[in-house]
DNA sequence: TTTTTTCCTATTGGG
DNA sequence: TAGGAAAAAA
């Protein structure tokens, strides 16, 4: 082990030197917080502290995997794997597990996302025969998430005046009712929300006496990475487990609280000093990330938000170069823009596409970007947005996972219980549903037992096949592992071939995405057993799926490949790049219109510029477009109010005014683009291929007015039938006859094809054009 | 019951 | 604009 200690300064030597006792590190930006952090917990294990009793909480998973990474490194063994780090949420859904029996949950319990707790909730919501439409489930579920992270129940909920009060203004007073309801039907599928893996927590250590023991002498020490960003329920599950031994730990930057939004507030850190008695405060005030110039614009503009922990945040880093402000005429150009910058400091100072970041206000704001690399060939990897995760063919994949292992997990089972077709529909769905809620039995129960509640013929079939086929599945448990068992449902359940066999570009995507899924299954399954795999520890389904609803595609990051990395500002807290463009820089988008309404509100949206503009090492641009598209719609906005509040003197301004040297392209590019906006493509078009690419295939959506080969639908030549038309049995229907449709007029069938129960034949209509007709239904009379 | 068409609404942010 | 959900057609 080498000298640990070397290359920190006072402050941070201080921070890692302190061992027992409560202790709090204000960290600025780039100060080093990481370093200190892990350096702290090796100092720690190094003085004898078993890593078995420390507890490192973070809020990405890539940051707790970079912390176990650089603490193995500093004591050269692999003790670290003991250490119990990891996210707040991860930490505890492991714990969870461990103990769901004492709450009454199964130690299988299913992870809901965002997703699937809305979908509940719209379930809820309209067994209550209320108004989905004015119970949105997103609404009714951020206020049940608010609820749930300032821990009030549903109970007090219920009961609190002002609660009431705000939701009678708002005109939804059954939200109480449907918080109840949907937290009565979350614990009777086994599942917990995001929210529940703290709530719940919370929960068990305020209830059980002897689990609380248990882990305040398991965590002996405690370490919380971002404390400004952790909210009520966190905040009290932090001190329940700090109180026996008070050795806590919390570093944060009151500057960089971005995420009030879900409940976090900065009262935990101005709380955490009377909280306990001697608490060791340490700042650390030297940045060492950033230039001088971007260090004094950040500095500069936070100064404009009130109550401040104040600190004084310097670097011994060189002036390094002005931060340039773009305007540009569009968002399109902005991405242009933003692409050419790119290729031309590439060549011009050797930077490597991983040099670059593209942060932006709103996940929407990504397409320009996207576009404008795609044309000029550069990589480029966008985090957040629809991950992996959330994608629907992986979701349906995984929903028969969740299935084989709860089977009262209501959402997957509606999700797959006609997933492939397999004639279970609606109305049977809707009955079975009825009778679940009026016997208050599991939904699967209902299925598994079909025949008692009056179903029979072919959907009585239907149902029981289907629980034979889960029944298999779940046979295979015992002694199958995660991904033996994946494979088994992808060929059981035709899910496989059925996407082989769709040959359109997004179904091979999705057929490549579902093998991407059993490829990381089967990696998990081989990989070595560790402290993540949990409390009861084993490489379980279970274990498999209750992590997977954790991860965010931030976290399989490969590190190192080369591409530009598009994020949202949020999703960048922590990181750092050499060169960094802000877009978007317009009142109504940053600050954005939703947070304009109260000083808290706009202060937050500043810290929110403070931490993008800190994330750069060595240049930054800042951009803004006179017009752009919200909303299918060209709208103006004016330049941010943080414009104004940067220093002139550090900020290039060259691009932001008028004038010629407002376009940024410093060649030929420049007529090109304003002849672009003036008159439309011209002349210059074959130019903009030399430079850009052939443009991406537009979706045309201007039907041509003349010769349709197929006429439109709306459009369908009436064809009156004789009063004898008598429809003809089709079940030995061929391609070649001549058949008389009731609707469609005379026609040649193409071709019969589709399964057996549902053929489908095309027929070519004399009047009409190529239709499908659906056998089962249509009225045909054959003619030859 | 399944597929296609039309309609509608959304865009602050994430584990 | 785009994507999902409801409505309509098959």
């Amino acid at each position: 082990m080498h000298d640990y200690l070397k290359g920190l300064n006072e402050q941070q030597k201080e921070a890692v030197l302190h061992i027992n006792g409560p202790l709090m590190i204000v960290a600025g930006a780039g100060s080093g917080k990481t370093k200190v952090l892990t350096t702290r917990i090796a100092h720690l294990m190094n003085q004898g502290v078993d890593a078995f009793n420390i507890l490192a909480l973070t809020f990405t998973n890539k940051a707790a995997a970079e912390m176990k990474e650089r603490i193995e490194k500093i004591l050269g063994n692999s003790e670290a794997r003991n250490l119990y780090i990891g996210t707040f949420h991860s930490v505890f859904a492991r714990i969870l597990r461990g103990e769901a029996h004492r709450i009454g949950y199964p130690n299988n319990f299913t992870i809901y996302d965002t997703d699937d707790s809305r979908s509940v909730l719209k379930t809820v919501i309209n067994e209550m025969n209320l108004d989905d439409k004015h119970y949105k489930p997103s609404v009714v579920g951020n206020r049940i998430s608010s609820a749930k992270n300032a821990l009030v129940g549903p109970a007090e909920y219920a009961t609190d005046y002002y609660i009431q009060q705000e939701d009678m203004r708002a005109n939804r007073p059954a939200i109480a009712q449907i918080y109840a309801a949907y937290a009565a039907r979350c614990f009777k599928n086994g599942a917990m929300d995001f929210d529940d893996l703290l709530l719940k927590m919370y929960e068990l250590l305020k209830n059980f006496p002897e689990a609380l023991h248990k882990y305040q002498h398991k965590f002996k020490y405690i370490l919380i990475d971002e404390y400004q960003d952790t909210n009520a329920v966190q905040y009290q599950i932090t001190k329940l487990l700090a109180a026996a031994h008070e050795n806590i730990c919390v570093v944060g930057d009151d500057a960089q609280s971005i995420y009030s939004f879900r409940g976090a507030t900065i009262e935990n850190i101005l709380q955490f000093q009377k909280d306990y008695d001697d608490v060791k405060v340490v700042k650390l005030e030297q940045n060492y990330r950033s230039s001088q110039s971007i260090l004094n614009v950040a500095n500069e503009v936070i100064s404009n938000n009130k109550g401040q922990i104040p600190k004084n945040l310097w670097t011994e880093n060189s002036a390094g170069e002005k931060i340039s402000l773009v305007r540009t005429m569009t968002d399109n150009d902005e991405g242009k823009f933003t692409a050419d910058t790119i290729q031309e400091q590439k060549l011009r100072n050797h930077y490597h596409n991983r040099d670059f970041a593209i942060l932006y206000r709103t996940n929407a704001q990504s397409r320009a970007f996207e576009e404008s690399l795609r044309r000029m060939g550069i990589a480029y990897r966008i985090y957040g947005g629809v991950s992996f995760y959330q994608r629907k063919e992986i979701k349906d994949f995984l929903a028969y996972m969740r299935v084989i292992v709860n089977t009262n997990d209501e959402v997957s089972l509606l999700r797959i219980i006609n997933y492939p077709a397999r004639g279970i529909g609606k109305t049977t769905l809707e009955k079975c549903a009825i009778y679940a809620n009026e016997q208050n039995i599991p939904l699967f129960e209902v299925v598994s037992r079909a025949g008692e509640f009056g179903f029979k013929g072919g959907t009585l079939e239907q149902l029981s096949n289907f629980v034979t086929m889960i029944r298999y599945f779940q046979s295979l448990l015992t002694d199958k592992n995660a991904y033996d068992v994946a494979v088994q449902v992808g060929k059981h359940t035709n899910i496989t071939k059925e996407l082989f066999a769709d040959k359109t570009t997004e179904g091979l995507a999705r057929y490549e995405n579902i093998q991407e899924l059993l490829n990381s299954i089967k990696e998990w399954t081989e990989s070595p057993l560790n402290e993540e795999d949990g409390e009861v520890g084993e490489k379980s389904l279970g274990a498999y799926l209750q992590q997977i609803t954790l991860l965010t595609d931030a976290d399989d990051d490969k590190e190192n490949s080369d591409v530009v990395k598009l994020m949202t500002i949020h999703a960048a807290k922590g990181l750092e790049f050499g060169c960094v463009f802000v877009a978007g820089i317009e009142e109504m988008l940053f600050p954005n219109a939703m947070s304009i309404n109260t000083r808290e509100e706009l202060e937050e949206e500043r810290r929110l510029f403070y931490v993008a503009i800190t994330r750069a090492k060595h240049r930054l641009w800042l951009t803004y477009a006179n017009t752009r598209y919200r909303f299918g719609q060209l709208v103006q906005n004016e330049p941010s109010r943080f414009i104004e509040e940067m220093p002139e003197q550090y900020i290039d301004k060259s691009y932001a005014g008028g004038g010629a040297r407002n376009n940024f392209s410093s060649d030929m590019g420049s007529a090109f683009e304003r002849m672009q906006r003036g008159f439309g493509f011209g002349s210059q078009a074959a130019d903009a291929e030399k430079k850009y690419g052939p443009p991406p295939a537009k979706k045309t959506n201007s039907k041509p007015e003349y010769l349709p080969i197929t006429p439109p639908s709306s459009k369908v030549v009436e064809h009156k039938p004789g009063a004898d038309f008598v429809a003809s049995d089709t079940s030995n229907l061929q391609a070649g006859q001549e058949v008389e449709h009731q609707k469609f007029g005379f026609g040649t069938v193409a071709k019969v094809e589709g399964s057996a129960h549902n053929p489908v034949a095309t027929i070519v209509f004399k009047l009409n054009g190529e239709k499908k007709i659906m056998l089962n239904y249509a009225k045909l009379r054959i003619i030859s």
